[in-house]
DNA sequence: CGCTTATTGTGCAGTCACTGCAAAATTGCA
DNA sequence: TGCAATTTTGCAGTGACTGCACAATAAGCG
């Protein structure tokens, strides 16, 4: 059904432009707010950079902030796909730790969108608040994917929910330590964030 | 310092019109977003419903979502030290249990107020992003908090950032899942995410 | 190839949140 | 009462975002 992320090519020319125009307004998206910062950016700019309009660009995402945090409806449901298959050996917590960890580092096909836009995240606090709404959209798709694998039984719905919402919170804790100088390494306080919640907080 | 929230009368006429306006503003945003739904509420209604001008709306809350969700300075302080302040036998965690069930709680004086938000909260899913990004301000207030009460020591920021995050994440979870009909009261399933974050999670 | 049809891009007009600025109204204080 | 500080307000402007109608373009078909 979904296209996986790796065909670029799914078939006609119309498909394939559409993708380029997203992908441009997304560059360029980046491109500007690390030129003058989010606030400085207009969306006329972006469009422009793109070579679009600028009610185009509202035709490919409904805000600024989107074209900048702008986790697309294929990689949410590749992310979830990848909740909802159970690996032998692996708790919910687990499977949340490695998904969750690959979103943040550069490592599929699209390394430099992906590099860039975490560059931005960890720079820009002034868009947290956009975060953490692109975040409910995140948590709902794990959260329905979470209960597929976990099935029907009384309780798994808050448990799922739990779950999902706190590994998020979990990773977006680490990443504001990260903005306010904290120490560590963003990676090795993910994993000791997971080992505590795995352990339980006093 | 900061005057506690019993104090109404703090000397002059020219604070006790402030506040009033500004419960005055609190209240019509609530009345209209309960008629009409959040989206179809404009500021220059509430500022109407008010008895002040459009542009006095924003001298008092910096957007509309505010008026809404509209966690006050002092209200921030207050929690910040009931956080700050050990109880004997009390963990952290258990000590952001009782505030964050307290916030919720129409518990001091002003119940009417709390109540509705509220009720609000629960019935408009398009608050949500608003109200993860007010989320922001309180994480932050609250973590400085119990970073002072743990002191300096190294790992102590992160270990606070993680454990407020976490708190506020589950009771989070809990209101969506109450907004997504879930099953049990909004009381018992914060009791017993609390518990589970306690106990471990897999 | 041409023609029809479904999508997609664009211009335009309009709404609304939000801001800076300067003048007017109000309050505090001597 | 009169002066100083604060608050309110109007005004003009920017910029995000939307609906709508129409132009441009790709897709499917004879």
């Amino acid at each position: 059904m979904s296209t996986d992320l790796l065909t670029d090519d799914a078939c006609g020319l119309r498909e394939r432009k559409k993708r380029e125009t997203r992908r441009a307004l997304n560059l360029a998206a980046l491109d500007l707010v690390e030129e003058k910062g989010f606030a400085a950016v207009t969306t006329e700019e972006i469009a422009a950079r793109a070579g679009v309009s600028t009610r185009t660009f509202f035709n490919y995402f409904p805000s600024k902030e989107a074209a900048v945090i702008g986790t697309t409806p294929e990689e949410l449901e590749s992310y979830a796909a990848a909740l909802e298959e159970a690996v032998p050996h692996e708790t919910p917590l687990q499977s949340l730790r490695r998904i969750l960890a690959g979103m943040l580092a550069p490592a599929s096909i699209d390394r430099e969108l992906r590099a860039r836009r975490r560059r931005i995240l960890l720079g820009e606090p002034s868009l947290a608040p956009a975060l953490v709404g692109n975040n409910i959209r995140i948590e709902n798709a794990l959260t329905a994917a979470l209960e597929r694998r976990l099935g029907a039984e009384p309780g798994v719905a808050l448990e799922a929910r739990l779950t999902v919402a706190l590994a998020i919170a979990a990773v977006r804790a680490c990443i504001e330590h990260q903005q306010n100088g904290g120490s560590g390494r963003l990676e090795r306080n993910i994993d000791l964030a997971f080992d505590r919640i795995a352990a339980g907080l006093r």
